[in-house]
DNA sequence: AAGACGAAAGTGGTTGA
DNA sequence: TCAACAACTTTCGTCTT
């Protein structure tokens, strides 16, 4: 159910691990005072957001966390980055798994003959395994940093996917799922959890499987892990949709009132966020005289035309907006 | 001709027996 | 497990600019 409710703004640290905590982007925190960013470092986006509940400016266009007041712990959160991961793993990666193959290649001839290699091939087996989880876990890591770059993800986003593949992977949840489903959910979580979702078309667009794997294997995570993931705000979608729609400020603020007033009026419960975003941008720059097409916005925000009519009319009927041309 | 409109049938996920 | 259900999509004919 979508129950809209309109803040969701900062990522759920509760919902979190500890260790993802030492990697919600602490280290790469860029600036020391934080009234003159402009824009963000990572996308140049403009549209900052500061959150003074929670002392941080973030960037609502791609989520990097640009400053925050918190404790620096230090510079050995590197050791769990994503990068360092896979090259301490390349300790036992590429060259085992070289001779591995080998290896198991001539043994599987061999044990067919007799019982004396049965504990050998056991414990091959074993190897196999853990070479086998090893490898997949550094695909998995490659396959979030590739999507990650696709979506043009902050570190901080990149850093708390590999850390929640981490901890699937403890809790023995990928076994016997395909890796691609598992990192493309996670990144779609991740994303949410820290208030910048991406549509799920966004993430297949990336992603080597489809959306019905995607989504699929999202509703099995927050079921393992026992996540709950606040349902996305209208708003969270305002400042991305806009600039990939090429509207200013105004318009972007123009458009999160119309989604506030929508939701005191409860105009947007059952509805899904995404048109919401959708029509509220519509009008906004309709009323800014910007127009945009239905199908403009149809293309960039993923919803139909037809949504955006029906979202359009019951927002402009039910909070006396006048949309004349 | 492009954009907007809306009816009607189809789809996939959720819910409750 | 299955059927009812709501939101959303697809498709398509029509109206408006």
């Amino acid at each position: 159910m979508f129950t809209g409710k309109a803040k969701m703004v900062a990522p759920e640290r509760d919902n979190r691990g500890e260790e993802q905590d030492n990697a919600t982007g602490r280290g790469k925190v860029k600036a020391a005072e934080s009234e003159d960013i402009k824009e963000c470092p990572e996308c140049g986006s403009k549209s900052l957001v500061r959150d003074y509940g929670k002392a941080e400016i973030f960037c609502g266009d791609c989520g990097l966390v640009i400053a925050e007041n918190m404790v620096d712990l230090g510079p050995e959160w590197r050791a769990f980055d994503s990068e360092q991961m896979s090259k301490r793993a390349r300790v036992g990666a590429p060259m085992t798994y070289r001779i591995h193959d080998k290896g198991l290649s001539t043994l599987t001839t061999w044990g067919s003959q007799g019982q004396g290699q049965v504990k050998l091939k056991k414990w091959q087996q074993r190897t196999h395994i853990a070479n086998t989880t090893e490898r997949s876990f550094i695909f998995a890591l490659s396959e979030i940093e590739r999507m990650s770059s696709a979506l043009n993800l902050p570190m901080n986003i990149r850093e708390a996917a590999s850390m929640l593949y981490r901890k699937a992977m403890k809790l023995h949840l990928i076994r016997g799922r395909s890796i691609e489903g598992i990192t493309s959910a996670i990144l779609y979580l991740s994303c949410r959890q820290y208030g910048v979702p991406r549509t799920l078309e966004e993430v297949r667009d990336v992603s080597r499987v489809g959306q019905k794997e995607i989504s699929r294997a999202y509703r099995f995570l927050l079921r393992e892990l026992d996540l709950k993931v606040i349902p996305a705000s209208p708003v969270d979608f305002v400042p991305r949709f806009c600039s990939l729609l090429e509207l200013g400020s105004d318009i972007q603020s123009k458009a999160i009132e119309i989604i506030k007033k929508a939701s005191e009026r409860e105009l947007t419960n059952g509805r899904g966020p995404i048109g919401i975003a959708a029509a509220s941008i519509y009008i906004a720059a309709i009323l800014h005289g910007e127009h945009r097409t239905q199908k403009d916005v149809s293309v960039v925000t993923g919803v139909t035309e037809v949504t955006i009519r029906n979202r359009y009319k019951e927002l402009s009927e039910q909070l006396d907006i006048d949309v004349l041309l």
